[in-house]
DNA sequence: GTCTATAATAAGATAGAC
DNA sequence: GTCTATCTTATTATAGAC
């Protein structure tokens, strides 16, 4: 195995695929071809079909790292100390590109992973794992309230990784959402969860 | 005013959008093109661009249409006797197709309006539209709960609202996301608010 | 208004030299 | 592996008859 090569051949695809993502960004996966991608990654047709076999396949890489990020990014939120408040989490899901580079991206990725089978089932993968970091997020949070009914952290992670879907439609929107009143919205909701847990547990 | 031929000049459009609205459900928008609308509309190329001035313009009237009908959902919702609970709000809000299309259609919209100015515009005004027909839905339900502090519909509609756009991305994807899951989520979400403005109104 | 046929261009992918 | 040049097909939009 020629280590030097590979190491250059994911240098390679991840040039490409940053290049993408950026495109994306801009102006949408509708308006992308591959004079575009071409033109931002700096390479030639020839290079990017030597490590691509298709504009397809570019996408999905893209896909498959955007969803990737979120769920390393929520794992690393997972290992701190002290753990961050759910509002933070939320926040913190996305920060490939700062500000609302990262929900517009996502939100791109959503539109292909829905229609595509195969970037469907890449998504579903992702999303499964995602939701198990939320449950995980949500059982760490409760029990630093003094929580510990067993299936208080999936329900909450339910209502968590909800309010982060809606806080990458929102900040990729902008106008007329205000972040600020989301992300108070999030914090009341997993306060009043856990003020509830605390009073009586759930209520059948 | 010729009334028959504005007549007919909207049903021709409406039937163009619909054919493209069916197509984006089914494919996605960024494999749409204008000879997909003319085999699925059954008109032609002609009779369509003597309708639409490009394929831009059936976008931007595809957009338009979606947000607008989620809007006129929810208040025809508002004013019905009883007034539904907030999961069937939410899960009647995309009705124009059955099932998870509505929510796929919806989520390539969004991917249009978040990278189109033009789109983005449109998006916008209606969006401030759902928003205001959300905090009025969450005002009144919390008066059949016995509750009316200023400002709590407000904060509750856009907890509703939030979920809402979770809603549409959870259905869209479909697994794995279950629905019922995040239905029972949206129903404690809005009790526990109520449950707190019974007890205290809001502590800062 | 609507149709068929077609012009003009854009886009994805490949060939072949280096 | 990478480049330039190019092939081939798709694609948007229009022309002109009816």
């Amino acid at each position: 195995m020629p280590k030097v090569s590979e190491e250059h051949r994911v240098e390679r695809r991840d040039h490409v695929i940053e290049a993408t993502l950026r495109l994306i960004v801009d102006q949408g996966v509708h308006r992308l071809s591959m004079a575009d991608i071409i033109h931002e990654s700096g390479l030639s047709a020839g290079s990017i079909y030597s490590h691509f076999a298709s504009k397809d396949e570019i996408l999905g890489a893209v896909v498959e790292l955007s969803l990737m990020t979120a769920t390393a990014n929520l794992r690393e939120l997972l290992a701190r100390e002290p753990l961050p408040d759910p509002a933070e989490v939320i926040e913190r899901l996305l920060p490939k590109f700062a500000g609302a580079s990262g929900s517009v991206a996502l939100i791109q990725v959503w539109g292909q992973a829905v229609v595509e089978r195969q970037l469907g089932s890449i998504a579903t993968t992702h999303v499964a794992q995602l939701r198990e970091a939320f449950d995980q997020y949500a059982e760490y949070w409760l029990a630093e309230q003094g929580i510990a009914r067993p299936g208080a952290g999936r329900e909450l992670g339910a209502l968590l990784l909800a309010l982060s879907q809606a806080f990458t439609v929102q900040t990729a929107f902008g106008e007329p959402f205000e972040v600020d009143e989301l992300k108070a919205s999030i914090v009341r909701a997993a306060e009043l969860f856990a003020a509830a847990e605390r009073v009586g547990g759930h209520r059948g």
